[in-house]
DNA sequence: CCGTATCCGCGGTGATACTG
DNA sequence: CAGTATCACCGCGGATACGG
C-alpha cells in the first residue's frame, strides 16, 4: 500500500525510527503551543509561561531543555541583576515549517472527512 | 517565523487544532507499526499481534478501535468456524502516504543534523 | 526572576486469566 | 481464534514550595 518496492527489514526499521524522531519532536501537549509563542518574536522564561497557559514551571523548563538539544530554539542569559533569560527560535526550526504545514491540511481535510461520514451516518438514521 | 500574514486567534485555534488531530492519529507506540504490517495484505488479529512485537491483546484491540473509527482500517468478520476476522487499510489510509512521507524524511534529514553536531562539538573539545 | 525539589493523582500499558 | 476483565505498576504532568 505505501511502497511497492520491497524493503529489508534494515531499512524498515530506519524508516520507522526516523518517524519516530519526527513525531517526538512535536507530539506532546506543549512543544507545538511553545514554538507558535516564540515564532512572534524572543520571550523570556515567565513570559512563556503566561503565553502558554499558564504551564508549570516544571514543565515548561523540561520542554524548554528538549526543544534546545533539538536546536530548535536558544537560550541566551543577560548578566542583568536578577539575570533575565531570553529565549528564541533558531533558524533551523524553520525546517519544520514544511512539516507542519503538511500535518495542518491533512488534519483539516481529516476532520471534515470524518465529520461527513458521521453527517451521511445520521441522515442514514433518521 | 511561521507565518507572516496575522492570523485570528480563532483561525490560530483551528490550525492548532488540525495539527493536534493529525499528531493524535499517528502518535503513540502502535498505530504507525499496525499500519505498516498490513501495508502488505490483510492479517488477522492472531497475525497481527505477532507481526506486531507481541502486542497485548487488550492495547491491540483499542488501537484497532481506533483506526477504524479513523477509517484506515475495515475490519471483516469471516462465518467460519472458529469465527475469523480479517484487518486491511482502506483507500482512504493512502491520504497518509504524503504525511509520512514528510515525516520520514524531516526524521532522517534532523537524526543526520543532530549527529553531526554532536561530532562538531566532541572534535572541538579534542 | 529563573528555575529545581517534592509530593501526588491519574491515565495508559502490560501480565494474566478468562469468556464466547 | 477473537476479544474482554481484572489487577498492578510506572511515569507524566500538575500543585506547591523552595533555592540561587
Amino acid at each position: 500500500m505505501f511502497k511497492k518496492q520491497q524493503l529489508t527489514k534494515t531499512e524498515c526499521s530506519q524508516s520507522m525510527q526516523a518517524i519516530k524522531d519526527a513525531l517526538q519532536v512535536l507530539s506532546g501537549k506543549w512543544k507545538l503551543p511553545i514554538i507558535l509563542a516564540l515564532s512572534d518574536g524572543p520571550l523570556r522564561f515567565k513570559e512563556l509561561q503566561r503565553a502558554v497557559n499558564n504551564i508549570t514551571p516544571k514543565i515548561l523548563s523540561k520542554e524548554l531543555k528538549e526543544l534546545e538539544l533539538n536546536e530548535f530554539v536558544e537560550r541566551t542569559v543577560h548578566a542583568t541583576s536578577p539575570v533575565t533569560v531570553e529565549y528564541n527560535l533558531t533558524p533551523y526550526s524553520g525546517t519544520l515549517e514544511k512539516l507542519i504545514a503538511e500535518l495542518q491540511s491533512w488534519g483539516l481535510q481529516h476532520r471534515q472527512y470524518i465529520f461527513s461520514k458521521s453527517k451521511m451516518r445520521k441522515a442514514v438514521e433518521a
